[in-house]
RNA sequence: CGGGGCGUGGCGCAGCUUGGUAGCGCGACGGUUUUGGGUACCGUAGGUCGUAGGUUCGAAUCCUAUCGCCCCGACCA
């Protein structure tokens, strides 16, 4: 892409609504606008990443087994009355009625909806284990919206239901979704922990939350630091082995993490003192096992093998998709603007022209261009006239992880210089030399 | 919902106390500058001062109502 042609509204200065860094970083690098308390337009830039954050929940999910559908944001009230929540879920509910004065509203999450499915279609023991998916918009009418789209109003969700024939079968769909969370937070650059939980308004007994630490989370959490050491990386892992999985669910919960709703002190003093750690983090998703809690009040039960009608065991996955652009910012950023990791940066890399209209830097800059992209790589390209600093700075801001600054000094002598926006080091490479890099850096990504 | 604060060009703000026909910086646009980390200079455009009503010869400014937004708290993916 050619930022003169691209629509990147970068902002100087800090708009005097936005509190902390990551919502003040989105907001200058023109990624997203607010519309209302809590709900926002995705500008070009933003709407890259989410598509990119999307994509690889897809992946992870479709990897370990999972099957993604498509449920809609409206949903009838009677589904709701059914399970209960409707009168229970109170006034974070949006809801609305339409023309015939019918009882809508928008949905905060799916059980209602994915159990009726569930329940109309499936009725024997020999179609389970099903997991079914979806990431869509949710709205939540908090009280009081505020840190961008870290607790937006309306925000985008991955949320999936797992169907099992009995207790140990859903145990092992939970797992499953843990390792595939692991992975799935590992791609993005972040590490994610997870942590005994409450179980909240979803109900159910067995729960993680995923914490992303950072000081300006939302969740106070007590753990032994050990655990963010542990990476699961790029180990092969056989989704339907439960053992297998289990015994990595246990690797990363054997230490102690946990949020300050479920934290045991007595537990906690146990941990080395050396390794005792008391933060605060960012909560990314949440893991449900609930068993028959909506099969039950609403009749989705199959047929086991022995002939018995059960009602069908559950669990539910979540995953805030579009939380995660915050909360990968605020991992990952300096006083400069955003360092994007390289799995959800929305190009792989930045092009600096230095010399707009000089013949060999404007050669040099479309021949990267089109190497970049012949090797399956996005570039954006910096064709404006504008001063270098300009430049670099617009570059900063925006975080892509690499950038190849082009100029005629550097031409003369056959190079570009290739940056790196963590580190800060260049190295000045001939232009093919700087392409091959590139394409080797992603081929771990 | 309780407490606090703010709505003035795209963004950040001044003006309001002591009413007199709206100003600054950034940005945008047009030039000059040819420039390797937000350059300098010249010029141009852009605002029913959140909305409604009231007081007044006259309201951004005073009064009333209303809408929106932000911060702290309780609550939350």
């Amino acid at each position: 892409m050619r930022l003169s042609r691209y629509f990147l509204p970068v902002l100087k200065e800090t708009p005097s609504d936005a509190q902390i860094v990551s919502h003040r970083l989105m907001l200058r690098a023109g990624m997203i606008r607010q519309q209302a308390a809590g709900i926002y337009s995705w500008l070009p830039l933003g709407y890259r990443v989410l598509r990119r954050i999307e994509a690889i929940v897809h992946q992870e999910q479709e990897r370990a087994g999972h099957i993604p559908l498509l449920m809609p944001t409206l949903q009838p009230a009677d589904l709701w009355r059914e399970s209960g929540r409707y009168d229970d879920y109170g006034q974070e509910m949006l809801r609305i009625q339409d023309r015939h004065k019918r009882d809508l509203l928008y949905g905060p999450t799916n059980e209602e909806m994915i159990t009726d499915i569930f329940r109309a279609h499936v009725g024997s023991y020999k179609d389970l284990p099903l997991t079914l998916y979806h990431i869509q918009w949710k709205f939540r009418d908090e009280i009081r919206p505020r840190f961008g789209v870290m607790r937006g109003r309306e925000f985008l969700m991955k949320d999936g239901y797992n169907f099992d024939v009995d207790r140990d079968a859903a145990l092992h769909a939970y797992n499953r979704h843990m390792v595939a969370y692991l992975r799935t937070y590992e791609r993005m650059g972040l590490t994610a922990i997870p942590m005994r939980a409450a179980s909240g308004p979803i109900g159910g007994d067995n729960t993680h939350e995923f914490l992303v630490l950072a000081q300006t989370g939302e969740s106070e959490v007590f753990y032994d630091d050990r655990v963010t050491g542990l990476k699961l990386g790029d180990r092969a892992v056989d989704f339907d082995n439960r053992t297998e999985v289990a015994d990595i669910c246990g690797e990363f919960t054997n230490l102690y993490a946990r949020t300050d709703e479920t934290h045991d002190t007595a537990l906690f003093d146990a941990v080395p003192e050396e390794h005792r750690k008391v933060g605060r983090g960012i909560e990314v998703g949440q893991i449900f096992y609930f068993g028959t809690k909506y099969s039950e009040a609403m009749g989705a039960t199959v047929v086991t093998a022995d002939g018995s009608r059960v009602p069908v065991e559950m669990g539910s996955h979540g995953i805030g998709v579009s939380r995660l652009l915050g909360a990968i910012i605020e991992a990952s950023h300096d006083e400069k603007g955003i360092i994007w990791p390289e799995g959800v940066t929305p190009f792989h890399a930045g092009i600096v022209n230095l010399k707009q209209g000089d013949a060999a830097a404007d050669g040099a800059c479309d021949g990267l261009y089109k190497a970049l992209e012949a090797r399956g790589l996005t570039a954006l390209y910096d064709d404006r006239d504008e001063r270098a600093g300009a430049k670099f700075a617009t570059m900063d801001l925006i975080g892509l992880p690499w950038r190849i600054t082009v100029g005629p000094r550097g031409l003369a002598k056959g190079v570009v210089e290739l940056t790196c926006r963590r580190t800060g080091e260049s190295e000045e490479l001939s232009p093919e030399a700087a392409v091959d890099r590139l394409a080797q850096i992603y081929t771990n990504w």
